[in-house]
DNA sequence: ACAGTGACAACAT
DNA sequence: TATGTTGCCACTG
């Protein structure tokens, strides 16, 4: 990525993120080491509604990231909850009744700081 | 420049 | 367990 905007991070970030797993919106802030910017990358999965045209944005898994409870807490998006826990079920995650995750059998590793400086690069 | 906003998170009831 | 409250901070207009 040549822009290095925090929400360019964020996606990028987010692209790193395999099938059959998913991460909260505080690890990801955290991991950019910005803790406490959870609100900012939700609101940066939100802006990709108007992203939709740019194919840079279309293969961002933006449906492996929930809130720190392991629930599903999308709003605003051209996707609803339901379609999201669909998403994730194709993933090969388990997404219960009340669309919750189990975070001890599905949370993603993060990224180690190392990969995290290599971001802007590829 | 600056106040409003939100796909959060932690804590208090 | 389930709501309600408060702090949070980068983007937006």
């Amino acid at each position: 990525m040549t822009e290095s905007s925090f929400y360019q991070q964020i996606y990028a970030v987010v692209l790193h993120i395999p099938r059959g797993k998913v991460t909260s919106y505080g690890r990801i802030a955290s991991m950019l080491g910005a803790p406490g910017a959870a609100r900012q990358v939700g609101y940066a999965m939100s802006a990709l509604r108007y992203k939709a045209d740019d194919s840079k944005y279309n293969n961002i898994p933006w449906q492996r990231v929930i809130n720190s409870q392991g629930k599903i807490t999308i709003k605003g998006s051209r996707f609803n909850k339901l379609q999201q826990a669909e998403l994730l079920r194709e993933d090969g995650v388990e997404v219960s009744e009340d669309l919750k995750v189990d975070l001890d059998k599905y949370l993603w590793g993060g990224l180690s700081w190392q990969e995290i400086e290599k971001l802007g690069e590829s």
